[in-house]
DNA sequence: ATTATTCTACCGACCGTTCGGTAGGGAGAG
DNA sequence: CTCTCCCTACCGAACGGTCGGTAGAATAAT
């Protein structure tokens, strides 16, 4: 069973999806990167809607399944966060286009796809939450509001997709370090 | 001379783009919610393509114009970046589909607006950068690269227009304090 | 009467999708 | 070995529909 074709499409959709948003993309462009007529897409795939849903799910699945290998670890949670940091940069920066659709795109999901999608993006919230509301529970953590929390480490982490470039002087690994030294030690100087 | 009913039609147009994005959002539907035919637009409006641009400039200038005040006040870096933090938070809010539409759509501007939009989105990356900077040079932050730190910081706050809502249970300023205490003094507990 | 505004009607282009058909390779029958 | 049959993969053409935008008449305001 040749599932390989599929999987090519499926990446160019999300290299274009993420270009150019999910309906500025025509199929007939996502076609011809994949050097197909757009009626033969047809033959992989039902529809254009179904390839977003398997680009979100795919991202997602990936997304969860990394972090919570993370969570699992025993280790402290200062450890915990920025293994977690590192780990969750790494993927956004290796599967980029799968990410940065979902991230972004999950609106021009169909109604009952979104409504499917959105447990699952807070199940992954979760996690993040459970790393932040362990350290304050051991007392290393001051985070009046952890959901608070969570949603600017988001925004740091998830923003990263509006200005990263692979080929640009940070690496990934690179960013990971700064970005968890700021988020655990802040801006100001203590002596 | 009536510009009002310009006004209302970016308002919607706004609203909208914010809503589906610029490509999905049509004219029709841009029409109806003011109440006017398709065609009618166009007497106060020259393409959809303008009311893009207006939108950016209108959103940029007016952040701008707000964080220039800040910047140019004789205070601490600390006090400088809360009021900062604030400000910025505050006019997301109020003019959130303004706001998002700019920070989301910009990728739908035709190159030549684009090329003119990313030298002032940089200026008003910049003014952040400059606060922070001050405190580097007054010896009160600790920011091995201000470029990443502002990064950082425009993801904390850019991202809240994913998921602030005007009807929530926390207020742009309850926001903006807690950010800004998260920002500054980190995560991790220090005696 | 003149101007400003909104209307109905329409345009060409393009959209996602479907359809009928075809090329070619493997499987089974003789 | 050959002939038939089917199946996967692909294509060109066309469909109904919507898009942004235009032309010009009708109406409202001054």
């Amino acid at each position: 069973m040749t599932t390989i074709m599929r999987e090519q499409i499926i990446e160019a959709a999300a290299q274009i999806f993420r270009e150019k948003g999910f309906h500025a993309a025509s199929m007939k462009e996502i076609a011809k990167a994949v050097n197909l007529q757009k009626a033969s897409l047809y033959h992989h795939v039902s529809s254009k809607q179904e390839m977003l849903v398997e680009i979100l799910d795919q991202a997602l699945d990936l997304l969860i399944e990394r972090l919570q290998k993370v969570v699992e670890q025993p280790t402290s949670p200062e450890a915990k966060l920025r293994l977690a940091i590192q780990t969750y940069l790494v993927a956004l920066a290796d599967y980029s286009d799968l990410s940065a659709v979902m991230l972004l795109e999950h609106r021009s999901l169909e109604p009952e796809y979104h409504q499917r999608h959105i447990p699952r993006r807070d199940r992954f919230e979760a996690l993040w939450r459970k790393i932040l509301e362990d350290g304050v529970a051991e007392g290393v953590f001051d985070c009046p509001n952890p959901r608070l929390a969570v949603k600017s480490l988001m925004g740091v982490l998830n923003w990263t997709i509006m200005w990263y470039r692979r080929d640009g002087n940070l690496s990934a690994e690179e960013i990971a370090e700064q970005c968890s030294d700021l988020f655990l030690k802040g801006l100001i100087i203590r002596s």
